[in-house]
DNA sequence: CTGAAAGCGCTTACAG
DNA sequence: CTGAAAGCGCTTACAG
């Protein structure tokens, strides 16, 4: 009379001749198990396919293998890209990532009760957002590890690259071409989901040309949304005050790539005529001949959920800043 | 000597004075339980600010109380909505959504495993995606409760709006106007992201038109990145073409806007010199005069949600479809 | 309608 | 380095 396995985990103890604790340390990468029994038993759970029950697990370690991934939207390529970075390191540790858009204002106070799903985890990423300002009303526990990426604050480890240097090396850069200057600027979010993002590197910007004794005149400062449209619509518009020398500092490569439609469209000539500097250094900008800023987005994630994993795991050493510097790339464009 | 509580739910039972097993069916919304011991019950689980332990709830159930939502990307106001109406309904069964945006092609195949994350929740909603063209290499197990919504399918329970009837009203109300006729439309994501959307809605319209004798060419079909830019890049686009009269189905609101925007920077008059049509009946339509096609966003993901939980609740029914009507709503700009 | 008890499938001190 | 056993905090037949 042979006893039944009651879980799955017993067939995998019962096949390879191991212990369900020590199955089950080895699922764990436990250190203190002999490289001979871990392949035993390894070669048993791939034999059974065996798949541990996430719920079980969770339940008796106290762990939800996952982390919380806060951010304002998913759609656009740069938190595409930043996820990709926090998947790639989490995959590492074997953990998940539970993705929480906040999309709108309204939809925040989801996020008001400490004991929402998005808490359960056991830690948080906040990517674009300043989770002070976005309960400062309602202020939840932060006490499980947090760090944030695209964001700075002084009681987080922070990630995130010195958007201010970008856009003073893209001014200085410029400025050492003859004509008129214009800055094209994303509208950016309503209050709490804004970022200082364009904003720095307007100041950036300006402080380079300022250094040059240029002043940039309100007029050539505009703003459009997000899109290849908006650059395209932003060119016409700069077509119109002036036709060259031009020289544009576009702060991200979508719209660099509007208003180079716009430009050859128009039959003026790179280079000589208009210079256009994005920001992103997507992998499509290389395409394009788009001169730009680098930064590393997959790196920024990477980093972030790096030094989240580590607070999970124990370290309680001092708040830490990882500020990535921009890189001018020069390419056709300017 | 008092025993001490080993779990939370110990101390309700205990403060109530009611046992465990009675506490869990209060909590689970069990049918068979006294009004006034509900009421007890739920006063102490006040007091002691009780919430149940979410892993433990899943390990002991079986459940996960949550749905698994597919979608292409979260961004966008469509998306956004369809997710609102989505977490309402849920509310009502205490179940929560799990954001899984497909986002790009070669993040696909984290989703080929069958033992992802994503397919241990007790059921899957599908947005703007067929579920069998996701994995026709590597089919994943569809045996749980499965909905799609913005999507058809003979296989499983659809809730969608009949894009085709929206343009060919579209189509109809505007060929009772003279002049030329023009159709802008959203670049589609690429296989296996596409869906079929925009192109049903200029298939409805082109046969409104043809049966009025009008043939639309195809210089006057014109393709934009879904932006308020795109927009107006159509528009000035179009105006090279013809100044006036004329019309144009701009197959979404945020096109239209930015092809009105564009239209009275023109000095054109709406309505006598150019119609304009959208789609969607966004909440900021009105305000922008803004005629359209309404479709129910909300209701959508709302239906889809319901759907989903019948299911998962056992209904065993055969296979459904809900398709919703859009309806014309004439505003100032046409 | 309610309670005592078993059980969900893992992890983890503890002892060796 | 390994195993036997207790335990994680709920849910749910089962009996009444």
């Amino acid at each position: 009379m042979k006893t039944v396995p009651k879980s799955a985990i017993e067939d995998v103890a019962r096949l390879s001749g191991i212990s369900k604790s020590t199955v089950s340390r080895v699922l764990n990468n436990h250190p203190n198990v002999k490289e001979e029994t871990r392949r035993i038993v390894l070669k048993a759970i791939r034999k059974l396919n065996y798949k541990p029950n996430l719920h079980a697990r969770r339940f008796a370690s106290g762990y939800s293998y996952a982390i919380s991934l806060f951010l304002p939207e998913i759609g656009t390529q740069f938190y595409g890209r930043v996820l990709k970075g926090v998947e790639e390191e989490l995959d590492e540790y074997s953990y998940d990532v539970a993705l929480f858009p906040l999309l709108s204002q309204e939809r925040l106070k989801r996020f008001s009760n400490p004991h929402a799903a998005a808490y359960q985890n056991d830690g948080f990423l906040f990517v674009s957002l300043d989770p002070e300002k976005l309960h400062h009303l309602n202020p939840f526990p932060l006490s499980k590890p947090t760090v944030l990426a695209d964001g700075y604050s002084e009681k987080f480890d922070c990630v995130y690259v010195d958007n201010r240097l970008g856009g003073y090396l893209a001014g200085q850069y410029l400025s050492s071409f003859p004509g008129e200057f214009f800055i094209i600027l994303v509208e950016e979010f309503e209050f709490p989901l804004s970022t200082r993002v364009f904003g720095e590197r307007l100041l950036g910007f300006e402080t380079a040309l300022k250094e040059k004794g240029i002043d940039i005149p309100q007029r050539n400062i505009i703003s459009v949304d997000f899109s290849l449209g908006g650059g395209q619509i932003a060119a016409r518009d700069v077509l119109q005050i002036t036709k060259s020398p031009l020289n544009i500092f576009a702060t991200c490569d979508l719209l660099a790539l509007g208003v180079l439609e716009e430009i050859r469209g128009a039959g003026l000539s790179l280079k000589d005529e208009v210079r256009v500097i994005g920001f992103d250094d997507q992998p499509w900008a290389k395409d394009y001949g788009i001169t730009t800023l680098h930064q590393p987005i997959e790196e920024i994630g990477k980093t972030a959920a790096h030094l989240l994993m580590e607070r999970i795991k124990g370290n309680k050493g001092v708040t830490k800043a990882v500020s990535f510097k921009p890189k001018l790339i020069k390419r056709n464009s300017a």
